[in-house]
DNA sequence: GATGAATGAGCATTCATTCAT
DNA sequence: CATGAATGAATGCTCATTCAT
């Protein structure tokens, strides 16, 4: 599963942001302070929503001023950019824990795929109930061109998942004929309806969670061609 | 599937809004003027998004004075209750030509499932393409009510399902020991995951539409006991 | 003591809205329905204040259009000129229970002074709370025009006050040498000071009413000459 | 006479406000920014009253952008308090030329009385007519809160009155049998009453402001046991 | 005449952004 | 470089006033 974050975006500050002549500050010095702004405008508009955040929410945070925040980005909506690129970096961490093209038969490939969803539970819904929430709600709201951004990493990766789907189709451990695509599709919307149900009742109870996932493995392994079950 | 709409929001004024003695223009009048301006801004929060849409958009777009709109509704959240109410409805409205209970038949039932889907592609997602959006990203980023109000509108609905796909466990449709509540959760997931790939690729080919409903009715439909596949 | 109310102002309608031709409503209907509306005016003014006062609250008060108000009214100033108008008069009436000139003892003069203030306390201050208010505190910060207005109409009243207890010193009821407009404005002002401490703290106990009355009473006429006392 | 002013409500920034670490400005820079604003605010509410002035109307007085006034207050009637207080102590700074209760005889609390009063005028009417305008006609009429508030005061001030006016009674420099509660507050009333007849006819002619004084300091010190006089 | 729907002037307030220090 | 004082565009909301019915 390869990384769905744009490369070009990393966290460096833009050329014109760049000190020319000798550098106060080292450049990783710099860094460091642009990631800790990152980092703490990914709690603030994780808690407050992006629009009603401040800007000097974010600074009080790192004990800066607020005009310091502007050294380091250009604007509100360009600390965002970064923070949904580090959000989507913790959540790619969060399932670099498992990879499905390494199954070697049908029960490997059941059970990492269950570990997938217990993953997900457990390091993104239990350990950053935040992330879901500004990845799926708050983010894609703010603009036409941040939306198109999310869906594209969506596509990215639902591409990404459609390979390793089709490789598993192509080694019999799926059944011939499943359309990858639209495997690896309905696939992340299950992931996302999950989610949301988390954000709003928080701790469903341990049974609840664990016959999620194995009802959605199961409807990607245990499906049959049509019309042949029962 | 039962309404999921909340029926004590209906689209009259409010008590206190109410004309005492002979009124200068009827009920039905005043009922007409509410949803002109529901209409109105449901077009207004969908193209702008509800923060960047001013009050003055939504009465431009009626022609009317900004001050108009405050005779109808206490405030701009006041307004977006009663959008999102109106987006639900019209969901409920495109949802409402399939009624899965009544399947006489494994393949009734897929037929009613196929229905379903792609009465959703052609009913929601090519004539009203804003209305997925707002339900699913719009408004959901507006306040943690709103988001609660939606996220509990969403369980519901999978409750009603869950019903259903109960039924059709209980008549042998669908396999034996399928957990209905995941199974209807992971379908509602499913839907939204389409409607988001829609909202980003307006037109998706047609054949990728059809495989997408057919491989989502087929894990439902085509789901065997786990472990007796292949 | 003659009235100090402006005569042209009366409760009628202004010429211009005085209806051509045959009259639907006869004059003293329309009086009626002015003298209706600057009643309730009086009170919305007294209960809430003129700028929190908003036309529809008067016009709910006699269950009448805001609309209508306009029909006998140029505008909310308008109104409030004749509210003011109206509290005068009520005040008058309440004073009007005694006649200073008629005293034809010291004795008589304090007594009826004495009662003169009982009076107030009783009429103005238990009856009609509201009044005090509205012409000492409320009125006087509309703007410059009705504040000159309130205050001629206090420097009238204490013109008026001047004469009789002119009279009073001539005929050596109050002491030779005493400065009647003086006095006058002096008792004025101790009059307007026992109603604001009344605003505070309603109900005073009977005993600090009867010695406040009694000490301005004999500030008056127990006054003596100069040098003269102790 | 002890100040009425409330001495928690110092020209300081609120807390919030304060700057951590090493601030841009000094303490004592940003009282004098909010000192400006008080001043500037002073004569604007003065000028056209409270609900007529306009924050950029403050704002435009000292030369600065409206928004300006919100770093350094938290809205309209915050400024008013301030304001308030700022005019309560300008007063109290004009009446602290005279201390009462250091009259060694009947002709010194004469002297005393009449200095008062005359500085007074001099001081307050003369030099700072809005202030009167201020504290007795606009800021009582704003809301229930100020109005209790300045009657709080004025009940302060009239309690200290009084406390020096009983000392003069038990050193028989005032009569036996003098009530000197309802002497202080007729006092006041006495003063305000003065006020208000200046601000109607400033510059009213000197003879009649020395025979007003004459006359109230009269009323009190030479006030004999009732129906010993004449 | 009576009504109340419609209107928009007017204002308090917020906060992203700039820039002098 | 860091700061935060200053700024003003932007907007939700109120309500006196008008006028078509």
């Amino acid at each position: 599963m390869t990384s769905v974050s744009d490369p070009a975006r990393a966290a460096d500050p833009p050329a014109g942001k760049r000190s020319r002549g000798r550098p106060a500050h080292t450049e990783s010095e710099i860094s460091a302070r642009r990631q800790q702004i990152i980092e703490a405008a990914y709690e603030v508009f994780t808690d407050k929503g992006y629009h009603d955040a401040a800007i000097s929410d974010i600074a009080a945070r790192i004990g800066a001023g607020h005009g310091t925040i502007y050294r380091y980005f250009d604007n509100k909506r360009d600390i965002l950019d970064h923070v949904i690129e580090y959000g989507v970096a913790r959540l790619m961490d969060s399932l670099s824990i498992v990879d499905i093209t390494r199954a070697e038969s049908v029960a490997e490939l059941r059970v990492q795929l269950t570990r997938l969803g217990d993953g997900l539970f457990s390091q993104v819904v239990d350990n950053d109930p935040g992330l879901p929430r500004l990845l799926l709600l708050e983010a894609a709201a703010i603009d036409a061109e941040m939306l198109h951004r999310l869906l594209g990493m969506m596509e990215t990766a639902i591409a990404a998942i459609a390979v390793s789907l089709g490789q598993a189709v192509d080694r019999g451990f799926l059944r011939p004929g499943l359309d990858a695509p639209s495997a690896a599709r309905a696939l992340c919307g299950c992931l996302a309806s999950a989610f949301l149900a988390e954000a709003r009742m928080p701790g469903l109870d341990t049974g609840a969670r664990r016959r999620y996932v194995d009802t959605v493995v199961s409807f990607l392994i245990d499906n049959v061609e049509p019309g042949t079950a029962r």
